[in-house]
DNA sequence: TCTGGGGTCCTAGGACCC
DNA sequence: TCTGGGGTCCTAGGACCC
């Protein structure tokens, strides 16, 4: 027995925690770079803004003042989510926190409970201790639960929670689902299915298994078997360790030179670094890409390289030289360039990294400076400590424009209620 | 003027082994 | 005309997720 809980319009939601007045008014929250919507508050939604659309293409609504925008808090939203998670935890031991807004709890052993009043009690305790308001979905399988919750999210009947399992409503609700908002079955998927004549999560679910299997794999089948209440996926409450670190982002203003891309690979590659020193873990390869704007009307040029290391690290020294050997193999001259990235690659734990008989590198002292930087960088704060090639004034920074203060996380930016 | 970022899993095919 | 059988590992690309 699964639970999911979702919640609603997170970004949106986390805005309005701190910020009353924004309550019942149409938000957007927007990408990096303030470039495109990435959430939106109901309000939003119901003026037409389509998911994903561009900033420029609803500046006039947002200058006008109908609709708020924000550019995305990422220390404010992780922290809210952090603490929704905390909150969730009172109701089962077993939880697995599946995305920043998104988890499921294992209800095995509480049927004797009424769930529906359970998934209740959850959706108003998280909204009085964080103010984030949930949608609860209840179901025998993950699959199914998901359902749940997308119907909860949207019925005013089912007021956030719907629970399927063992329910009267379920083929019903399994009618209602349309194949693409089935979990796992993405836009190719639905495409073909529906040219199948398979248009419901009911269709799906009574499609023959050896068809699924030949036009949708293993991974289809999983889904089709959650569908008819066969739980496939299972629980996963330790998160296993990462396979790939990557940092990329589009610049703030587009660079056509040769330090300065130096400059964004560095400061890439120091935050990768950082990445995986918090994971305890080392990178044995490295990639960098760059590209130009595809939407503009000049010329284009994009290109990637890889490298292995000759033994998996985690200094940031080590990965800028390395990331900057990469960029110099791929950097092409007379080209604007839009955005820069770097993938770290087969990562090992500290405890199994493969030495080099005749590495000449100090690695111990390497390791001894990282953790002083970590260190100084914790205490005065992100980027007290920098290296001199990441650049001083960075003009091609990621533009955050429209953020709100990060109150629960900077002492300097705490909320202030004026009397 | 202006269009995000970071992941996972599966599969087919190639290279290689005995 | 005719050319075995059974494996593993790696990688790129596709599909999906939030």
């Amino acid at each position: 027995m699964y639970a999911l809980i979702d919640c609603n319009n997170f970004y949106a939601s986390c805005e309005r925690i701190f910020n009353p007045h924004l309550e019942r008014k149409p938000i957007v929250v927007l990408s990096n770079n303030d470039g495109c919507v990435v959430a939106r508050s109901n309000e939003a939604k119901a003026l037409g803004i389509p998911a994903g659309i561009a900033a420029f293409k609803i500046r006039h609504l947002i200058e006008s003042g109908e609709v708020y925008a924000y550019s995305s808090n990422y220390s404010l939203y992780g922290d809210i989510s952090r603490r929704v998670m905390e909150t969730i935890t009172r109701f089962s031991p077993e939880i697995e926190v599946y995305s920043i807004d998104e988890a499921f709890l294992k209800l095995s052993g509480f049927e004797h409970l009424d769930l529906t009043e359970y998934g209740r009690a959850m959706r108003a305790t998280v909204k009085k201790w964080v103010g984030m308001p949930i949608s609860v979905g209840i179901g025998e399988t993950k699959t199914i639960a998901k359902i749940a919750q997308r119907i909860a999210k949207k019925s005013t009947k089912a007021n956030g929670v719907l629970n399927l399992a063992g329910s009267p409503y379920l083929e019903y609700a399994l009618a209602l689902t349309g194949v693409g908002d089935i979990w796992g079955v993405g836009r190719s998927y639905a495409g073909f299915l529906k040219k199948n004549g398979v248009e419901t999560a009911l269709d799906l679910r009574n499609a023959e298994t050896g068809w699924v299997k030949k036009h949708m794999g293993i991974v289809g089948v999983r889904i089709v078997e959650e569908l008819r209440g066969v739980s496939c996926l299972t629980l996963e409450t330790c998160p296993s360790p990462k396979k790939g670190i990557t940092v990329s982002r589009s610049f703030g203003k587009l660079v056509d030179s040769f330090d300065g891309m130096q400059e964004a690979v560095a400061t890439y590659a120091t935050r990768a670094g950082e990445k995986l020193r918090r994971e305890r873990l080392a990178a044995g390869a490295l990639m960098i890409f760059v590209m130009t704007n595809r939407f503009r009307d000049e010329p284009q040029y994009s290109n990637s390289t890889a490298l292995e290391l000759p033994v998996p690290t985690a200094c940031t020294p080590e990965l800028i030289q390395y990331a900057l050997i990469c960029l110099d193999r791929i950097y092409r001259k007379g080209y604007r360039f839009y955005k820069a990235g770097i993938i770290l690659d087969s990562l090992v734990p500290w405890g199994r990294i493969q030495t080099d008989l005749f590495d000449t590198r100090n690695r111990d002292r390497d390791k001894r400076l990282m953790s002083a930087l970590d260190e100084v960088n914790a205490r005065h704060g992100a980027g007290a400590l920098t290296f001199a090639v990441t650049g001083i004034q960075r003009p091609w920074k990621t533009k955050f424009n429209h953020r709100s203060p990060r109150c629960t996380t900077r002492w300097e930016e705490l909320a202030e209620v004026k009397v």
